[in-house]
DNA sequence: ATGGTAGGACGCCTA
């Protein structure tokens, strides 16, 4: 059976609703998984979602920052919200589901960006985005209990050198320099993550999902970043159909400056 | 080398 699992950093659900819904609509995802909702939990549109097909949610939002939903048109239901670095911030919800003959649990991440400058001496938001990832090591893909795994979100790291515009140009800019890129790496092998949306389209094929809302231009510029990632545990890693960037996302009427990403699984 | 835009909440932080 198929399975369809997307994940969009939407910078304001409340204020781009109009084109979360579009995006539901011409692309129908069973999953989607919300990132920079900036919307407290009882404040949340679910009556919008649930007037569009999506009944089922799981949500962990604040007032003002950060903030991650997980909204399905079939049941899913809370696993669990982790707190990252003892900040008290939301930025992860897991939620799970059956699909086919799997139990899966689907990991919603929204990892700090980190700031400006890349030196965590000096810099306490960078320091937080490395003890975040590093944290990470603690949600391997592969569980004791016998889920099958998927992790989405805004990782807000470009790993691979065709995953920015230029590796040269931004191996000193926060998202791609070596001391993220090495333990984001590390992290995602010590977990046992295939980063399906490589799997699916290897180097050096560049692969986009955020264009900077500076650029004058985002698109004759193309200076883009993928910064936002599905990952799957081996199990499921050979089930994976099909991987889709929906750029044209980036050019809708006040758009994110993140694109949905959406796999698709094939699931015995 | 620099500054550029956007959102939340309403002065300034975060991305």
């Amino acid at each position: 059976m198929p399975l369809t699992v997307a994940t969009w950093n939407i910078n304001s659900v409340r204020l781009r609703m109009p084109l979360v819904e579009r995006f539901l609509s011409e692309y129908q995802p069973d999953i989607l998984c919300l990132q920079e909702t900036k919307c407290p939990d009882d404040l949340f549109p679910r009556k919008a979602f649930e007037k569009v097909g999506y009944g089922y949610m799981g949500i962990s939002g604040q007032k003002g920052y950060h903030g991650v939903a997980t909204v399905a048109r079939r049941p899913i239901a809370v696993h669990e919200r982790r707190e990252f670095c003892a900040m008290g911030d939301c930025r992860h919800i897991s939620t799970r589901f059956e699909a086919g003959s799997h139990t899966i649990l689907l990991h919603n991440f929204y990892v700090p960006a980190g700031g400006d400058e890349p030196d965590p001496d000096i810099n306490p938001k960078f320091r937080h985005k490395l003890d975040f990832v590093a944290e990470m090591n603690g949600v391997p893909a592969q569980q004791s209990d016998g889920f099958s795994s998927i992790l989405v979100g805004d990782l807000n790291i470009a790993p691979l050198e065709s995953d920015v515009w230029s590796h040269k140009q931004l191996l000193r800019v926060v998202s791609h320099t070596p001391v993220e890129t090495e333990s984001f790496e590390a992290m995602r092998k010590a977990g046992g993550w295939v980063d399906l949306m490589r799997q699916h389209n290897p180097e050096p094929e560049k692969l986009y999902t955020w264009w900077s809302y500076r650029a004058q231009d985002w698109a004759a510029s193309d200076r883009g970043r993928r910064l936002d990632h599905i990952w799957s545990s081996d199990n499921l890693a050979g089930s994976l159909k099909r991987i889709e960037i929906v750029r044209d996302a980036r050019g809708w009427e006040r758009p994110s400056d993140h694109v949905p990403v959406i796999a698709t699984f094939a699931l015995d």
